[in-house]
DNA sequence: AAAACAGATTATAATAGTTCTAGACTATTG
DNA sequence: CAATAGTCTAGAACTATTATAATCTGTTTT
């Protein structure tokens, strides 16, 4: 139960990142409620719900700084929308497609075999598995 | 070696859509040249370059019809772009970080397992796989 | 504690990919 | 041939994101 970092400054400071109001908010917003799944315009709309004046910009910033550190991952899944992933962990992820939500798949709880060396050279950098999930259970009928 | 439509016409009629110019000519582009995977701004650009006229209206309009018609499939990794897929068997992909290029991945030479069920409820309807490749060949050193 | 500096924030403009609109065009049908 | 429904297109609009450049703030130096 020991989380990395008990507190948003110990965080920053771990990624050498100067813990301003802006950077310390976010990452409470971000770290202090479990695993998120969440997009750069929803954060902000939360630190103005939380009345802390942050400018779009500066969450953007601050999420790819947080990618960069470690301390947040990117996911793709549709156009025009990224999320960040607050589980670094080797993970995968359910995707609703009704209601566009990623839940997490523990990482041990799949796996992926026989994987062919990439025919083009270069090394596998990570395995990313999406199950997209619809809503009515159509069980085995065409 | 029989493909499923000899040609761009069959496959028009076959998905009941009108044999326009436009239509014809970027099913030539699309289908005629084993599989690939391009966006809708490239595609454009050779359906110009061969002297076919179309808009890029026309062009994303026709994208998204043949992937309604099942001829094509969306597939999206980096915010922002989408890749079409000829292949619209079950299949994976490498994904070249540096390149930004696809490549398949036959859906028989990996294997998925020990999905576990959605937890919300609903069916799984597709499972996709993305190997992130990266440039350096890093072999098993941290 | 001031001053100086580097780094961060922000309003605003710009960008990129995509979608929308509404009028002109065209394939199909009778 | 109409008549009709479907299609195409230029251009505007839209959305998420990124760039700009001026202002501000955290940190270091004096
Ligand atoms: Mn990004
Ligand atoms: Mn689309
Ligand atoms: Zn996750
Ligand atoms: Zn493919």
């Amino acid at each position: 139960m020991t989380r990395p970092f008990a507190n948003a400054l110990e965080l920053l400071r771990a990624a050498r990142l100067r813990p301003t109001r802006q950077r310390l908010a976010l990452a409470r917003l971000l770290f202090e409620k479990g695993d998120r799944h969440v997009a750069a315009e929803e954060l902000h709309g939360e630190a103005l719900a939380a009345q802390v004046p942050v400018s779009l910009a500066t969450v953007y910033n601050t999420l790819h700084q947080f990618v960069g550190a470690g301390l947040l991952r990117e996911v793709v899944i549709n156009p025009g929308r990224s999320y960040f992933d607050t589980n670094v962990s080797d993970h995968h992820h359910f995707f609703y497609e009704d209601s566009g939500k990623l839940r997490d798949i523990p990482g041990d709880s799949i796996a992926v075999t026989n994987v062919p060396p990439p025919p083009d050279g270069g090394s596998i950098r990570r395995v990313d598995v999406v199950v997209r999930v619809e809503k009515a259970a159509s069980k085995a009928r065409s």
